[in-house]
RNA sequence: GCGCUUGUAGCUCAGUGGAUAGAGCGAAAGGUUGCGGACCUUUAGGCCGGGGGUUCGAGUCCCUCCAAGCGCGCCA
């Protein structure tokens, strides 16, 4: 917060300057610099004026520090080629770090009311959550967090996969196993798992990939299904109602935010399919080939060289995920008021969106619509190979949480034996579940990523634990000196080098959080907090806080630290925890 | 064939056009009569895939080549 604050204070005191010679857009940047010795921020805005002002950058520089002098900096200095150093004095330092003491750490300045409709995690009904749906719904989960610390109005959505054709092979086969169960009057909870309708999808999908007749049965139990059949509806409700009940467990134990209330599957939109394509026609968007209607774009080339279509209502009448998209993003413009829209779905959607989004452009729906694809990699094994069980099958997220927790339980058990039983599990469900999210979270998400056990439970280098662990030694502290963190509230004291370091590193939190809001990147917050833990450890380990002259000053330090890994990881979804 | 994405230390990864390219792991050497050693401090290790260009300045922007992954008409 303090870095914004200079910069617009140096824009301010520079404005003569830059209006002399005829600049207008060169925005005041500063830049950390290379090491402490060198002042805490550096200004090379003379290095790029230097052709505009017909000038040496360094003369430019010289001109410069003397129009900044404020009471805020205790050191300008110029150095070649052209920068100007700035060292902030103590009091300005402690006044902004008391500020964000009592303004929400510094999150809500200047944000402006906006809402923001975010569409992750995007299960199918009937298939079991894998690996593969682990980075939608973390990342998705994240993106909202920090929108909404940001003030921002977040409007989830989980597009279920509910409408397809998969559904209508599970109806085919689960049919029969839905009479015998009621017939016998029996809970369907009790008698139905998830595992056992995909195994049921798994049979039919294995029955109509050799078999003509059988394909066509669920094309036609699809469009039954599609066009109201009473029975095939309630199967379907059923269907849906397990497949989801076993969902939420998971979300709940993944700390997953999303909702009964978010769902807004394919079958949501069934209704809309046909106006969608009618304001498509209208738009004079589409033209018929082959019996089906398509968009044709001319930035979009085919194998051929020639426009690739793209499909929006199939030849036999029957509408696509293209269709169930368009509808959806009317729906969320028209209906939710929305004022940014966010995909999260992996890289191979690339394509899909860039068509969907352009298809809204041409017809002029998103005129004052943000439309953003987040787009992420896969996640790999230690082969770099996509990553499957040893047979070769997806790896269940459910399994893979559960190995997580047991994996963080065996490294609790060993380094922590004072805690209680209880306690134990407590902790390895925080420390496991934080370890999966925060390794995927700390990785840049276009890229694939190595998932390995080791490192990410790992308690040194940038991992989940590391930063629990930050959080919890600070917690340990005021416990040891039993101390109520309310109590302390400044001023403080930069007395030795590391302090300042983490004073101004703590400065620096809303603007990382601004980062991800405006790029959708995590990760960008995962370095920060990182960071942020690794200065302090080192200050920890130079620093006596307890049994110091500087005492308050260092609570006070500890306080802020502890407030924004807690408050940086629960943007994360990872629990911060008191000890470990 | 066309398109998208990626290529940075032995490994896993950071790196808003700015100063000497940084972490962790692994390797080597150290540190506790102190608040949690699940930690910290040193050292070694780099033609930033290759080659051109733009710029006062390029890991970062542009072009081109190479390699890998993914995508390209009625599955979602």
């Amino acid at each position: 917060m303090l870095r914004e604050q200079i910069e617009s204070l140096i824009s301010i005191k520079l404005k003569p300057l830059l209006d002399e010679w005829g600049v207008t857009d060169t925005k005041i940047e500063l830049s950390p610099t290379p090491s402490p010795s060198m002042g805490d921020y550096a200004l090379n805005t003379a290095l790029r004026l230097a052709k505009a002002a017909k000038m040496p950058p360094i003369k430019i520089a010289e001109r410069m520090a003397g129009l900044i002098e404020d009471e805020c900096f205790s050191k300008i200095e110029v150095l070649n080629p052209g920068y100007v150093n700035l060292t902030l004095s103590q009091k300005a330092i402690n006044d902004s770090l008391i500020n964000m003491s009592k303004c929400a750490l510094g999150l809500q300045e200047d944000s402006v009311y906006e809402r923001v409709v975010i569409d992750y995690s995007g299960v199918n009904i009937a298939k079991q959550l894998h690996v593969g749906h682990l980075r939608s719904t973390i990342i998705g989960d994240a993106i909202s967090r920090v929108l909404e610390s940001q003030g921002k109005t977040v409007i989830r959505q989980n597009h279920l996969g509910d409408w397809g054709l998969p559904i209508a092979m599970v109806l085919w086969k689960a049919q029969p196993v839905l009479r015998e169960i009621e017939q016998k009057s029996l809970n369907i909870e009790d008698e139905l798992t998830l595992a056992e309708l995909e195994e049921i999808y798994r049979d039919s999908a294995a029955a109509c990939k050799d078999d003509q007749s059988n394909r066509e049965q669920c094309q036609l139990i699809l469009v039954a299904l599609q066009n109201g059949d009473k029975q095939l509806l309630d199967d379907w409700h059923t269907i849906t109602q397990v497949s989801m009940s076993e969902v939420y467990r998971l979300y709940d134990v993944l700390g997953v935010k999303l909702k009964e209330t978010d769902e807004r599957g394919e079958s949501f939109y069934r209704d809309m399919l046909q106006d969608t394509i009618d304001a498509l026609i209208q738009c004079n968007a589409v033209k018929e080939s082959d019996g089906a209607l398509c968009v044709f774009m001319d930035q979009f080339k085919a194998k051929d060289g020639s426009v690739l279509p793209v499909i929006v209502q199939k030849s036999d009448g029957g509408f696509n995920y293209e269709t169930f998209d368009l509808a959806a993003i009317r729906y969320r413009i028209n209906e939710l008021k929305a004022d940014r829209i966010i995909y999260v779905t992996d890289s191979r959607q690339i394509l899909h969106f860039e068509q969907i989004f352009a298809i809204a452009d041409l017809c002029g729906w998103s005129d004052n619509v943000k439309l953003e694809h987040v787009a992420f990699g896969s996640v790999l094994g230690e082969d770099n190979k996509p990553l499957k069980t040893r047979s070769g099958e997806n790896i269940k997220l459910a399994d893979l949480m559960q190995e997580a927790i047991e994996r963080a339980y065996s490294v609790v058990n060993e380094k922590n034996q004072s805690l209680s039983e209880e306690r134990k599990q407590e902790v390895a469900r925080m420390v496991g579940i934080g370890a999966v999210k925060y390794a995927d979270l700390s990785h840049e998400r276009i890229k694939d990523y190595v998932f390995a056990w080791d490192r990410m439970l790992a308690l040194d280098g940038n991992t989940g634990p590391y930063l629990q662990y930050a959080h919890a030694r600070i917690c340990s502290i005021f416990r040891k000196g039993d101390i109520d963190e309310n109590t302390i509230d400044g001023p403080v004291i930069l007395e030795e080098i590391i302090e300042r370091i983490l004073a101004l590193k703590l400065l620096e939190f809303s603007r990382a959080v601004k980062s991800v809001e405006k790029e959708l990147r995590p990760h960008l917050l995962c370095t920060y907090l990182y960071e942020l833990a690794d200065v302090f450890t080192r200050f920890y380990d130079q620093c006596p806080v307890l049994n110091s002259e500087f005492r308050d000053s260092r609570l006070f330090l500890c306080k802020m630290t502890r407030q924004v890994l807690a408050a940086g990881l629960d943007m994360l979804g990872i629990d911060a925890l008191s000890e470990m």
